[in-house]
DNA sequence: GGAATGAGTTGACGCTGTCAACCCCGGCCG
DNA sequence: CGGCCGGGGTTGACAGCGTCAACTCATTCC
């Protein structure tokens, strides 16, 4: 089979995502670009915050997927600098689906998405293991100090979204803050 | 006079924020309240993304007020604490009005909101530098630390907001997050 | 062969933001 | 004093949106 509704549904919804923000995501433009009836979503979604899920969903195992190949690297510090590098360029080459992802209140509490949003987490959360082990990151409960990288990282980036921060120097700069964050936790 | 209506619109406007969300915040339904028609509001307000950006302003400066409350404790890492925890409250009083300060893409690039939003950044960032003189922060580029301190705190609180990342104990627990960044950051 | 099921369609509903036109009252100028 | 005029308010309309209901059609399974 050529590539289901379902799926194509999920990628425009993506794509439109990217080429007019959340407000650019209306049911009926999603469909007109499938080349379905502006009512077919609902034979695959239950509502249109259901396919917003699904594409939440999907972004996350991507995200996964980032940190997984940034885990490549061998110094286990380079590797967890990359994974943060790797975020922060896809939430600049997609804001509204980043966004999506952590700051959207209206997304339904889907046990699937929130597995994925976990695991993305958890993928995060080995790098930091592993840096905390050869000393690259102080020792610290891991779960706890992986909140705190995944916490700054996103606000970072979350800052320099919004641009309502912008105007001083260094602030909402994300890269210098992330790695003024690694700096210091280095002691 | 008693009050203006364009600040009664206001009003009305955080508490529809409160009670229903981004989503709950309809032009006509903040007309109803305030009991007027409900084109009423477009003698006071551009369009609806105006009358946002109207309560994101006087809430940024709510939130300076706080910060600048906060300023009074005499020990300095105690006031930057609890500057801290009053934004952590707010956040989690107003979830709605919290993410349109800083996670609404739709506000428009108002100068007087800008401008208060910075006026708030700053204000925290002197908390910072006071911390800083008295030993209780690293030395370093005081705006980049507080970028970072405002990112981290941020960060914690979008992420509980969002509950993406509920499940895993110490993740999404501001209080722990921040606790842990200050205690790192000491040394 | 007939029932059932899943995907897709058309048509309608109410709600929303927004525009246009009208009204009405207070202050100002001649 | 009369006229005007502008700010605040109103009513009425419009298109676009999410969603519901009813219908069609092909496939599959007894």
């Amino acid at each position: 089979m050529a590539e289901t509704t379902k799926a194509q549904l999920i990628a425009a919804a993506a794509a439109l995502l990217d080429s007019g923000g959340q407000a650019g995501v209306t049911l009926r433009a999603v469909a007109e670009r499938v080349g379905v009836s502006h009512n077919a979503p609902y034979r695959h979604f239950d509502d249109r915050s259901a396919l917003l899920g699904a594409v939440a969903e999907e972004d996350f195992r991507r995200l996964q997927q980032l940190f997984e190949d940034a885990g490549g690297e061998t110094e286990s510090g380079a590797a967890l600098r990359q994974a943060c590098a790797a975020v922060i360029g896809y939430a600049r080459r997609h804001p509204a689906r980043y966004r999506l992802l952590f700051s959207d209140p209206g997304l339904p509490p889907d046990p699937g998405l929130r597995e994925a949003a976990f695991a993305c987490f958890l993928t995060l959360s080995r790098l930091v293991a592993r840096c905390q082990t050869d000393g690259v990151l102080p020792e610290a409960d891991t779960v706890g100090l992986s909140g705190l990288v995944y916490a700054a990282v996103h606000g970072a980036i979350d800052l320099e979204l919004g641009g309502r921060a912008s105007g001083a120097k260094g602030l909402g700069d994300i890269d210098a803050t992330v790695a003024l964050l690694f700096d210091l936790l280095r002691g």
